[in-house]
DNA sequence: TAAACATATTTGCCTTGACAAATATTCCAG
DNA sequence: CTGGAATATTTGTCAAGGCAAATATGTTTA
């Protein structure tokens, strides 16, 4: 009977849909920006310069926690990263299992370059917000994530 | 100076991250309970049958579109899915170069099992948040995607 | 109509992430 | 202090996605 769906544009979509569709815009329109400035970076790797710079150096277990990303993924991104002269693996002072992975000049200054990318993406994704609307999608976001996380 | 910042948990995350999270966990918690029902089903794969299912047969172009999976990505899901008996390619009836994908009775059949899956995690996703507010933050979400999708 | 162009699917190649094993170091129980 | 469990990093292996090329078909233009 029915001949085939002419696919309703995102009408009632659930929210895992949602969710991923965003992301996948989101990732597009910061990669899109960042190769517009002649850059040649992934958008994991934007991440973990973002990392580095608004929380400073730390280990790299806590790196791949925070951009959850696993382990060994993580020593390959330091590895090009490092390659690059962005950044660089210290010895942990307290832990000599571990790494201090600070951001180089270099790194600090790619950053600097990077941080328009980011918010210009950011402000565009939430221009027909109001405010308190930007907010409140904040605030959900934060609850479904607390919600997710302490789902016994 | 600032000799190492004990990472403020989740306090103050960007708008990308906090969508990243938020997917990861949805992910996660969806291959939870297929896995607990002692399905093997990936995300993706889960995806795509909820797809066919609530919209009916469609192309493989059209299905790869609505998951955001590459077409080459998708040729290969299809083939996992048509040797497990739950989809069948079928010539496209309009245009000899496409294909009618539509489940099998064991998919359908599958899907039903799935259903519950999906709704009680989007279910726990959403325990915090009042009827209004999920309405909210699906309206939110939507005018997100469309501001990013409509970015001149 | 024929050529040029666009689209659907498939395949090969490459990169990347997940998972597990190996090694080094730390922490804890006794 | 010592053995055992836990943790940090690295490496190998494998599966999956992105991209480009190949093929088949459809659509548009001159």
């Amino acid at each position: 009977m029915n001949p085939g769906p002419l696919v309703t544009p995102t009408a009632q979509e659930s929210l895992g849909v949602l969710i991923n569709l965003v992301r996948i815009e989101l990732v597009r329109g910061i990669e899109a920006e960042i190769a517009a400035k002649g850059l040649d970076l992934r958008y994991i790797q934007f991440l973990i310069l973002k990392r580095l710079s608004v929380l400073g150096p730390m280990s790299a277990t806590e790196l791949a926690r925070s951009v959850e990303l696993d382990g060994g993924a993580m020593t390959r991104q330091l590895d090009q990263l490092e390659g690059r002269g962005l950044l660089r693996r210290c010895p942990h002072e307290q832990d000599r299992r571990a790494l201090r992975i600070e951001l180089t000049d270099a790194g600090g200054a790619l950053w600097q370059q990077l941080t328009g990318c980011n918010d210009r993406v950011l402000q565009a994704a939430q221009r027909s917000l109001s405010e308190t609307e930007s907010k409140r999608l904040h605030d959900y976001l934060e609850r479904v994530l607390h919600a997710l996380r302490d789902k016994n």
